[in-house]
DNA sequence: CAGTTAAGATAGTAACCAATTACTAGCAGC
DNA sequence: GCTGCTAGTAATTGGTTACTATCTTAACTG
């Protein structure tokens, strides 16, 4: 009766790439994504280096399946947070926090971000990575735009420009919590740094 | 009387470790800058890859020295750029534009500072990134505290929320301009930006 | 102009990495 | 109980990379 709950050495193809994009996901918590090898991330699923190219073709084809995990799961974090809310600004802040919370989650997710996107030659992944923001931009300027059709945010505020600056503003903050080290430093920062951009956002009145 | 206007083929060791750290500040413009290597260097520069390891002890100290030129530069400019401006919120706009033309001249420059930052180790060079960023959120906070004392920004701005949305900001269009590929798109969207930021800092009335 | 030396060329080496190959254990279905 | 399939191992391959040892040359200097 003694069921081992490790997982078998052995699983379905299915599963095996599965568990191989969470592996990439957690290393990249604590390395640089452009060092992260085969062989590390094989040995982190005990694994040998060759049988990862039983179930991907490349590792380009690895990097691909993580960044498609990456934007299903923030865009899907992001959509859930601003349900039901009818407030633009307050679905906007939810979005935010959300945000927040995913990268606290999964520290791996921003240096992965910035790792693709500095890549010059475009690879299925860069444009993963490219069609999640502007997936992204899209979402928060249908927000600014309900906003200003709601009087709730100034009708001078260019949507472009605004959604850039929310984005940016998530980004800083990763940023900074990446040099100090402290990724919870996130959590406690967010909310004065959301309130000077809703301040330069909302209509007066 | 053919004078060449070419560089001779040998230099001085203190010009050819200047001619060293452009060459790399030019590669990373167009390439990804974990994977520039001492050969692309060398041969960028016109010169063999074993040549530059007469003036430099290690790659890393290559990185080291570029680091620290990107850290003299930006921060020369931006105080250049406030110097003589009395209003702290329009100081704070000539720092901005400043630096967005800084990094539209020196493209490589934000991908290098992006790379360093995802080094888990503490690289030297990852030292004076971190310290470069540091100065910058001094020179901002120090501006908010002037305009704070002076009237013209809000009383309820938390300093470091806003000096870590004024890097934000920065880092925001770059990223967008990287997602694009058009750098120039950076200087068109950077007042409606800065304009949201702004209305968020100023004090009404 | 001769002698010195700093700077560069050439040709390596060891380490590492993605990808491939030959082989094997375990299981399902006829 | 043999056959074929799936998922894995172990060893190896070709290519790349940072760094080095040794020889060569260009540029000052007295």
């Amino acid at each position: 009766m003694v069921t081992t709950l490790n997982t078998p050495s052995k699983l379905p193809a299915d599963e095996r790439r599965a568990v191989t994009v969470e592996a990439v996901i957690a290393l990249a918590g604590s390395q640089n994504p452009s060092d992260i090898t085969t062989a590390a991330i094989a040995s982190h699923m005990n694994l040998t280096q060759g049988a990862l190219f039983r179930h991907f073709p490349s590792k380009d084809a690895i990097w691909e399946s993580v960044m498609e995990w990456v934007a299903d799961h923030l865009l899907a974090q992001i959509d859930r947070a601003a349900t039901g809310i009818d407030s633009p600004l307050a679905a906007m802040q939810a979005m935010f926090m959300s945000h927040i919370d995913f990268v606290v989650e999964h520290p791996g997710v921003p240096r992965m971000m910035f790792g693709q996107l500095q890549n010059t030659e475009t690879t299925a992944a860069k444009k993963i990575a490219q069609t999640l923001i502007k997936r992204y931009a899209e979402r928060i300027g249908a927000r600014i735009e309900q906003g200003k059709a709601n009087g709730e945010i100034a009708p001078t505020v260019e949507t472009r420009a605004a959604a850039t600056l929310f984005i940016g503003t998530v980004q800083g903050l990763v940023m900074q919590s990446m040099l100090s080290g402290d990724l919870a430093r996130m959590r406690t920062d967010a909310p004065g740094v959301f309130a000077i951009y809703q301040r330069g956002m909302r209509h007066n009145q």
